[in-house]
DNA sequence: AAATAACCGGGGACGCCGTCTCCGTTTGAA
DNA sequence: TTCAAACGGAGACGGCGTCCCCGGTTATTT
């Protein structure tokens, strides 16, 4: 499933298995509602799992947030991938980021990667590499088309993306994906060339998000 | 200093006054850092103030949350009030609205709202019809201006404007106010005439946002 | 189908941290 | 100067999250 492979895995028994995938994708949702101090047993519970068996695959929480960024981040990557080869047109693909950023609960994972995390692992640094490479290349091809205006980087979008997508406390995870998507169209209105303002601040590139960001 | 005065308040004592002050203050910037979870200890302590102090001032959380809501909304409020009056390009009244969202920190505080404070107390249901006043005035001349797309709603730019400035968990609470700027500026570009694009979704009036914001 | 090893799950001890109060001390008001 | 109001530090209390233990269960192997 994932193209970064865990390397050295010493086969999972098929329940063993199952049972991972349960507690990532809990993890995920309890992390986007709650936060990164979402109670690790309560994932536990909502991935129908013990306690004992999520500390068994995942010895801390620091782990646990490490496998789930892993995780989203290779869903985010795939799905940019598939829109640089299918998407002829290049303003129609950033819109199709900015969709799949909404579907993926961007926004409500993203600052996970503001805690305890560790930026130097080379899994993550790899996937993190990916991540950039692939949404350069799309705002390339959308300036290069001129449909972008010039004086917005890929680092504009990215944090643009996080912040409207991001679960408005109190509501549920998603509960307002419609929205989202209105106030994103609107963004992107403001994106399109002729440019109707001059914007403050240089354009922002990936390098200026500075670890915070996918 | 706030219009909607405390009425009996059995005249406070200089220091004690001061005091109230700088818990508000502190308050604020505890809770838009760290979210409604801050330890009321830290926020004392912030405010350089025994704790027993901020206990007397405020018997809970809920009340210390109620205030502080009530502070900032004044403050914004006063802030339009002076725009709709000294500003004669409604557009221009727009973005003063978004700015001094920026400057007040409207995202990291609004998330507040959707927590334990009681919605029916009079003095927050009396602020918060008021904030209604205003920006309906302000939206409303944006669009017979001929300048605001009309596809859009004062519940729309509320939003946007709470999204686009909540401080990034991980980063200090307004430590990128000029990104936001930047951020907003695009927007509003997007909501300029002639409008680029159809919107998915009806314009959000402000009944939409239903007790979840100002 | 039986044996074995891996895996599961719930209960509970431990320790941390936030809340709130007590009381001796300080400070503003008259 | 006098008094009441306000202050602040220290600490008891309680809740909750983390993590381990161990008896039971399930998948694999021959």
């Amino acid at each position: 499933m994932s193209t970064i492979a865990n390397a050295s895995a010493p086969r999972l028994r098929a329940d063993a298995l199952r049972n991972r995938e349960r507690i990532l994708v809990a993890a995920r949702e309890s992390f986007c509602l709650h936060g990164v101090d979402a109670p690790l047993d309560e994932i536990a519970r909502r991935a129908g799992v013990g306690n004992a068996t999520l500390y068994r695959h995942f010895p801390d929480r620091k782990s646990l947030l490490l496998h789930v960024l892993l995780y989203v981040n290779q869903r985010i990557i795939d799905l940019v991938e598939k829109s640089l080869v299918e998407e002829s047109d290049p303003f129609e693909a950033l819109r199709g980021l900015v969709l799949s950023g909404v579907r993926e609960r961007v926004g409500g994972l993203s600052p996970l990667l503001a805690t305890e995390v560790d930026h130097e692992d080379p899994l993550l640094k790899a996937s993190k590499r990916r991540m950039h490479e692939v949404t350069e290349q799309l705002i390339q091809r959308a300036h290069a088309s001129g449909q972008l205006r010039r004086d917005v980087g890929p680092g504009d979008l990215m944090i643009a993306i996080v912040r409207l997508t991001l679960p408005l406390p109190g509501s549920a995870c998603g509960g307002s994906d419609d929205l989202a998507m209105r106030h994103l169209e609107i963004f992107l209105d403001g994106l399109r060339t002729p440019a109707r303002s001059e914007l403050p601040g240089p354009p922002r590139t990936l390098g200026d998000l500075k670890d915070e960001f996918c």
